[in-house]
DNA sequence: CCGCCGCTGTCCGGAATGTGGAAAGCGGCC
DNA sequence: GGCCGCTTTCCACATTCCGGACAGCGGCGG
């Protein structure tokens, strides 16, 4: 079966780099996997690849350290090398260590969840978080789990000030992906400019049913959104009317927090490029 | 040029591939060099790999989101994106969460720098660190630089507490590199049997020549090493004459940070596996 | 006990992918 | 203008990677 067969439009992209394009997406799927890890099948079967294909890369991802069997199965998942090589650009922009205080504030004055997400390639990721009196609201929230980005809300508010280009590049990958949070690319952008007109947005947990999300972006110096803090809350009367008092403290931490990584001696594009769209099928 | 060539004694290992280790030796290679980036040539000739394939993987990086253009610059550098890949793994293993108040402790008790190494691969990574009374000491150590595992203090009393094949992995991958720290693996092994015996090691430091070093391993569950904790100071009789005080204190926090880990819901195996050795020359 | 099943790991012929020498931009400097 | 250092593109070649087929392995049920 030969490839070339493809290519409709004559389009011929991304060339010479196929096994490296493989293993970073899987990479990217296990950073949002459980902890427990994937079985090989699984991630065959998610990436599309056959299990020979997917099983000689993860073996070289294996003794490059970056992925590890968990203890006792055979299960694959990211091993502590992927965060150390990660330490050097979390000192230029170390969202969580400056946000960690806030987020202990916001938990402690509404009682309710809160949530750091930051945007990876086309993924929002949580990077850290706070269980309030709901927990069961957060369940699928695990620190490092990953949606795509824009089925949330802070998703949302944190491509209300991405570039036009990357928002577009974004909302074109995960077209197909929205579907499973009963979203479409119009919703999402609707949400956006949304969200880009009033400064934060409002929001159902795609995850809980019953959940209801607040989100602001932070945002560096140049505007550009480098992290979302969400309020988490239930679905009542009284946590809607509470928001409308929820958001100077949350504008304030936002603020706050980008107002810390700029005074960094090293100023730094925290922004991510814009990630290239897939080859055409 | 074949390179079929090559391979004396019909050694054939990690075949089928090369471009994602070489694209790993890259990301490596990136996260000990400095914040302002390095150059495509640098890079090349660091990897001992001609231009063109050292700029196909790069730009195949660069639009994975892992590296990026420095601001003005054309020099590459890692991005965010790769602290957000390695979140999930962090917070199964986040030693430097938990070192942060050990830390400042050390530093405002003792007035000396304080470091916190994690081993990477065959490297050691400074994950953090506390400047104290002698700033100049500490010159060159950035958080996120690099060095071989086993070329300082902290790296020996990690190796001092690893499995004896991947010390001698180690060991072996990086005899090379030891030269230009005036140190051989012979050395090494020397100091590591010492830091097993006693539990500490005080070594000079490579980076500045007036500086001394003492150095204690965190150990996790398992008694292996997941982290040192370095003390920095000058070579002088009255720092020399400390550094019997300051064990317990140093050895405390360890055994603190090993435990706070070890509370953890998921237990995690926080050392790396045995890093292959380089396919016969 | 044996066959079935789901999964992991290995083999190997074939060709697409990755390779790297050569040469073309590109900007700065003398 | 010519030189120089660096980045980027090109393209013919063959090595690296691909993936179907199969072997191995442990668990389960008949």
């Amino acid at each position: 079966m030969t490839i070339q067969e493809k290519l409709p439009g004559g389009r011929r992209e991304m060339t010479g780099t196929q096994s490296i394009r493989r293993s970073f997406a899987i990479v990217r799927h296990l950073a949002g996997a459980s902890q427990e890890g994937e079985k090989l099948v699984d991630i065959a079967n998610a990436m599309e690849l056959p299990h020979p294909t997917a099983h000689r890369i993860l073996k070289a991802l294996e003794d490059e350290g970056i992925v590890e069997r968990a203890e006792g199965t055979q299960r694959y998942r990211l091993a502590a090398e992927t965060a150390w090589l990660g330490v050097a650009p979390f000192n230029r922009c170390p969202i969580t260590r400056y946000a960690s205080p806030h987020l202990d504030e916001l938990v402690a004055q509404t009682g309710s969840s809160v949530l750091l997400s930051v945007p990876s390639h086309i993924d929002s990721v949580y990077a850290d978080r706070r269980i309030g009196n709901l927990p069961s609201l957060l369940s699928q929230a695990e620190i490092g789990s990953r949606r795509p980005l824009g089925a949330g809300t802070g998703g949302r508010v944190m491509l209300a000030h991405m570039s036009p280009e990357r928002l577009d590049s974004v909302l074109e990958q995960n077209a197909a992906r929205y579907a499973q949070y009963r979203a479409g690319p119009e919703t999402v952008r609707r949400d956006v400019a949304e969200a880009r007109a009033q400064g934060f947005l409002v929001g159902n947990s795609p995850l809980s049913r019953e959940g209801r999300v607040v989100a602001v972006a932070v945002r560096d110096v140049t505007g550009r959104a480098i992290g979302a803090i969400s309020l988490v809350g239930p679905r009542s009367q009284g946590f809607e009317r509470r928001i409308e008092g929820l958001l100077p403290q949350m504008r304030g931490a936002a603020r706050e927090i980008a107002a810390r990584i700029q005074q960094q001696r090293v100023t730094m594009r925290c922004q991510m490029p814009i990630p290239p769209r897939a080859a055409a099928g």
